[in-house]
DNA sequence: GTCTATACTTCGATAGAC
DNA sequence: GTCTATCGAAGTATAGAC
């Protein structure tokens, strides 16, 4: 890439809809199928455009994740507010878990994309830790381990089951579901 | 791959030695990395030999997972003879966390690997299951879960601790690492 | 902002010679 | 068993016209 080459204005609404194509082909067909020549045909314009707005093809999987982690947190924050956070934690990745290890399969590759999922991932701990303290002080509930073991835990069973689930997997799987959800139960019954 | 076409000889030197290659490519960089140009170059042959011994590239990918399974059921074998079966599921992980994190994500694109994904998960789960029960027994345990559930939350937080690791996540890590390893070490002082 | 034109690479896969 | 030859398709990316 030279350095005269000129780039579309970030605020454009082409890039914005360029960037919302993209996650929708990297979310049906994953991160392989996310090509410029495809981005271009999904959108009605040509490859070359695209890499007007985008240089390279990092920097598309770059914005997907950045507006994913935006929605992500737009919608923790609402959730949060009504009710069980506990329970949102666990029903939270179900939607979003085949795209997730795609690109955290990524991240483990490029830089720039695990720097960009590790502060988004702490980010969402952070916020979620939070809520879970100030659910648990104003219900006076007593958690069987600390606010941030409790969340991780709860955070990533959430992930690898739906994963699991995804990938037809079953022995114990019912079993813990329905550990976890008894759990839930309990809690929201004391 | 017309009907005529010649497949080298499944118990062929060179397939092995080109299995393991695709392995170690895979593992260094990624799925995305794996094609016939690329493998042939290490191995020091043509693509199209390999396409004599792989009809088409998810063949590879399909040798890579059984090789792969064989060998961590191996292991699993071995290590659960040996002491605390529970810790053995806990450090189980970590060194293989990178390529699985790939595996998964082209298991859930593809249906031949992800058949091949989940056979593997389930066999592995239920070794891991018997040998929780066997050791609960005989150390007269009082496990806070039935075994299947025990076995599933460790595994799975096993792996995507492992994960978090590489990503670069902190949040929550390391307290949720030192309250799973106080665990094991009450289990183990009881 | 979008295009055409262009350059170059690599891909998967097959047919057939040696 | 390995190769050359070949196909057609697709990839990233740049320069420059409109």
């Amino acid at each position: 890439m030279s350095a005269q080459r000129r780039v579309g204005a970030k605020d454009s609404q082409v890039r914005a809809k360029l960037v919302e194509a993209a996650t929708e082909i990297v979310r049906e067909e994953g991160c392989g199928a996310l090509t410029a020549g495809r981005l271009a045909r999904t959108v009605g314009l040509s490859r070359q455009s695209v890499h007007y707005y985008f240089g390279t093809i990092e920097d598309i999987f770059v914005e997907i994740l950045r507006s994913q982690a935006g929605e992500v947190r737009n919608r923790a924050f609402k959730s949060f507010e009504s009710g069980n956070p506990l329970r949102v934690i666990w029903e939270f990745r179900r939607a979003t878990s085949a795209m997730t290890s795609e690109l955290m399969a990524m991240a483990i590759r490029s830089e720039t994309i695990r720097t960009e999922m590790a502060s988004y991932m702490d980010e969402l701990t952070s916020i979620s830790i939070a809520a879970v303290e100030d659910f648990a002080r104003r219900n006076a509930l007593d958690l069987p381990a600390p606010p941030e073991v409790v969340v991780t835990v709860l955070t990533n069973l959430s992930y690898t089951v739906a994963l699991g689930k995804q990938l037809g997997a079953t022995v114990g799987h019912e079993a813990t579901i329905d550990a976890v959800e008894r759990w839930l139960r309990d809690i929201e019954h004391s």
